[in-house]
RNA sequence: GGUCCAUUCGUCUAGUGGUUAGGACGUCAGGUUUUCAUCCUGUUAACAGGGGUUCGAUUCCCCUAUGGACUACCA
């Protein structure tokens, strides 16, 4: 294509609806980097105010995995991605699963066979099975092309009336693309921009499955043709068949679509592309929601994600505004996305800026919504507190926290006395006049009336001033009695949380067993 | 092995034919604090290597290296 007719096309396509497809195939739970493509082609979607579309391509059956389908759409939706054609939403263009279009396959498989470009292979796969152990033995690698088609058994190499005859006797067979032998095919991606390939790397690709099945290649374009699909945004794994689909929309006399390839997502250390495998030995999900079935995985949604934390994190690796802004929101995500600004090389993922985007998130949370959710964290655990109390204490350790679950971590003490005391902060803090200072402070706090945290520190300080003693030391072993180590937030806020009966108890008890 | 793609602090990245190569996460240090954390301030650290082109290359071109993807009747 010239430089000219690349332009004309882009302008064509600038003036064409934006119709964009994620095409999943339901074989397990979806992938993050699954997601990230997911969200790469919703927000360009709607940054063009276009369409966002979900087709399943179930064209293996034997890899169909019941429950993957449900787990796709729940997982969009749990990110907020909307989709507005797809197996659920209907559309104009439906059906959206492959496996209810497979008539459709066989038709345009039929064009490409009457323009020649398409033929017969009789060959079973345990022939080219043997013929590739061969080829490896050799040091080769066997491909299905051109020099070695006339070899073998299709409807190329074999006669007429041959070939025919295997047909009509029902001998299984395939349908390949007849690759041309010699020919540089230039092509553009738009992240990655022009790129030439030459046929002869390349090979006959089956199309066709003897199940009556297409494979990816074939139901991928005539699908996105008749969906009329204006971009396809897709991962980089599928760059190097991209020649191939280049040569069937020429096949097929179509124009293509607009191709994009992202950049993968790598392993946090090492090499490679991120897989399940890292998540677990790792720490962290590699999938959006926990996936319950066989072989269980983890997902970012029970991690204590919020979607829009995990949205923000997966938008920025890969995809950046161009200014210092780190945080939006789906909605900022599609009014800044564009899609020249996203990147060319692989990510590799980070766990610890994860945490930190949710860390930001749940800042911006008010304390009545995180105390709605702690709410219901404690519930599990059997906590029934009274909501306004949720609230206050959520203010004093929200800071602290990066997710919800976090808070517990935080605050526990604030529900239970503490059965040990840490060793090391008593060694550290407990001092001989420990326990006679905190006598006395029993004997002050069981004194006052109002056990307001401002109303126990105006009294304490007061007292600890006129004694003339050390605050640290005082408070240091109050806090240890109280909390059982050294941590949390204020003392005058715990005390004042716990309340003065609480209090009183746990100093008794932390007297009697640290001692003296 | 072959084909294609990629390469800026440890990580995500910005950026330009002449910049003190910027930000964020992390690290480390200091400050704040009755503790721990948070927070604040500061610090740290990068243009893969070699050739060109040029007055000048991190930026443009080539080579090498490294990494990645693909190489199925899987997507």
């Amino acid at each position: 294509m010239s430089i000219f007719a690349h332009i004309f096309n882009l302008f064509i396509h600038s003036m064409a609806q934006v119709r964009v497809r994620f095409a999943p195939s339901p074989t397990g739970p979806l992938h993050i980097g699954g997601v990230k493509t997911a969200l790469y082609n919703y927000l360009f979607a709607k940054k063009n105010n276009g369409n966002f579309i979900l087709r399943i391509e179930d064209t293996d059956q034997a890899r169909f995995v019941e429950g993957a389908e449900e787990y796709i759409m729940e997982s969009l939706k749990w990110c907020g991605i909307i989709v507005d054609e797809g197996i659920n939403e209907g559309g104009n263009y439906g059906p959206y699963r492959q496996s209810e279009r497979r008539a459709i396959y066989r038709q345009y498989a039929d064009i490409l066979i009457d323009k020649g470009d398409v033929y017969y292979a009789f060959d079973t796969p345990e022939q080219l099975e043997n013929l590739r152990r061969e080829s490896e033995k050799a040091g080769n690698t066997f491909i299905y092309n051109a020099t070695v088609r006339e070899k073998l058994s299709n409807s190329v190499s074999l006669q007429e009336n041959l070939w025919k005859e295997k047909l009509e006797k029902g001998e299984p067979y395939v349908l390949r693309y007849k690759m041309p032998h010699n020919e540089d095919i230039h092509f553009e991606d738009i992240i990655r921009g022009h790129i030439v390939v030459n046929t002869r790397t390349l090979d006959d690709k089956v199309l066709f499955k003897s199940d009556g099945m297409p494979t990816y290649h074939l139901a991928n374009i005539v699908d996105d043709h008749l969906m009329e699909i204006s971009h396809v945004i897709r991962g980089e794994e599928w760059l190097p068949s991209l020649p191939l689909h280049f040569m069937l929309y020429h096949s097929f006399g179509w124009d293509p679509p607009l191709f994009a390839h992202l950049p993968l997502l790598l392993k946090p250390d090492g090499k490679g592309k991120l897989s399940k495998r890292d998540g677990d030995k790792m720490g962290f999900p590699v999938f959006p929601l926990f996936w319950p079935y066989g072989e269980t995985a983890k997902g970012y949604r029970e991690e204590g994600y919020y979607p829009e934390a995990f949205v923000n994190m997966l938008a920025l690796l890969g995809w950046n505004p161009g200014t210092e802004q780190e945080i939006f929101s789906m909605k900022k995500l599609i009014e800044a996305f564009t899609i020249d600004r996203v990147g060319k090389s692989g990510s590799r993922f980070d766990p610890e800026k994860a945490k930190w985007f949710n860390h930001q998130y749940l800042q911006n949370r008010t304390n009545t919504q995180l105390a709605l959710e702690f709410r219901e964290f404690l519930r599990a655990r059997g906590y029934h507190v009274d909501i306004v109390d949720l609230e206050t204490l959520v203010g004093l350790v929200k800071e602290r926290v990066s997710f919800v679950k976090d808070i517990w971590e935080q605050a526990d003490f604030f529900f239970r006395a503490p059965e040990t005391y840490d060793q090391e902060v008593i060694k550290k803090r407990w001092k001989e006049d420990s326990a006679a200072l905190l006598l006395e402070l029993r004997s002050l706090l069981e004194k006052i009336n109002d056990f307001s945290a401002a109303g126990t520190e105006t009294v304490v300080k007061a007292w600890i001033e006129e004694k003339g003693y050390n605050t640290g030391a005082i408070m240091n072993a109050f806090r240890l009695v109280v909390v059982g180590t050294s941590r949390g937030p204020h003392m005058f806020d715990i005390i004042s949380w716990i309340g003065k009966e609480e209090t009183l108890k746990r100093i008794d008890k932390g007297l009697s067993i640290i001692g003296k």
